[in-house]
DNA sequence: AATATAAAGGACGTAAAGGTCTTTTTATCC
DNA sequence: GGATAAAAAGACCTTTACGTCCTTTATATT
């Protein structure tokens, strides 16, 4: 359901915001998130392109995030790379339903609205810290060594958790 | 998101429940739901094995539900056909994790625990009269010409509306 | 300027999903 | 029992997702 690919680009992008504005390889990358380096290098590309992050060549090059962890959201990763695909019109092409959905598309779609709720109101901040939870993220033996130069320069630290979005 | 392959299967069973334990042969419900027909066959086979649908040879053949409508849910073909798969150990082989999933992965349950969720809340029954809606089902031109012999040999027709099981 | 480092690009390989075709088996009708 | 209608079975093909490898280009550092 959700791809190989998206799962990649998500762990990367977690990885690079763990990183507060370091840049990060994509050897260092696929260390951590046990991506095959060779595929990783390809995804970060279409990332690039697709303005999520920034990539620098040469020594001390890598990959850093275009906005904050705060203003990033799992959305955003999964449409660049695999997106949530909605069911507009009938899949079928039947004319005498022009925009109408029969039930059973509709509700499918009502699935994959759930979906792409979720993924807009989840910011890759909200995956950083675990608030009650154990572990801070996949991966990560050492405690990232970061030197921590200016870490939240915009927290506006919206947090929003309001649901609602399907009407039924 | 959703495969080719669940939608192709549940046209199949919803067109067969449109047909009120009359026999539907895989043609037919081919050209009804725009499936390949050889496609269908395969698949037909697979929900057949998976104890949902019945089938008989010869003439006058095909298939019928094993269940009534209202006792079919959508994630009962999806579970035959291409299971939901929820995230229930950190797909990193982390050790350190025990059975506990990082933020990320958490999130990304949650979403599939939605889906889960929307799918095993609704039967096939709620598919096949559009309630206050506009289309009766994908495709049908024709009213359906069934003779209609003895249609419901056993409605029990329980109906049942319920939701609710996501709990966070 | 030379070297090392790292991303970009593109050709290629592999596996799984989606799809087709032909033959065999089972049932019904006459 | 022969003809016909249907599903079952299995071999095959095609496309796409996933993954690898090698070469080129850009950027620091010395």
């Amino acid at each position: 359901m959700i791809s190989q690919t998206v799962e990649y680009a998500l762990r990367a992008i977690v990885t690079i915001a763990q990183h507060n504005g370091q840049p990060c390889t994509a050897q260092h990358i696929s260390k951590l998130t046990r991506v095959p380096a060779p595929y990783l290098s390809k995804l970060m590309q279409g990332l690039v392109r697709a303005g999520l992050i920034n990539s620098q060549r040469g020594l001390h090059g890598g990959f850093t995030l275009s906005n904050e962890p705060s203003e990033l959201t799992i959305w955003e990763i999964v449409e660049a790379v695999d997106p949530v695909q909605r069911i507009l019109v009938c899949p079928l092409d039947i004319k005498s339903h022009g925009l109408d959905l029969c039930p059973l598309h509709r509700r499918l779609d009502q699935a994959m609205a759930l979906v792409e709720e979720q993924f807009r109101n989840t910011t890759i901040m909200e995956l950083l810290s675990a608030p009650g939870s154990v572990t801070p993220l996949c991966e990560e033996t050492e405690p990232v060594s970061l030197h921590v130069g200016n870490a939240s320069r915009s927290s506006k630290s919206a947090q929003h958790q309001n649901n609602s979005l399907i009407k039924n």
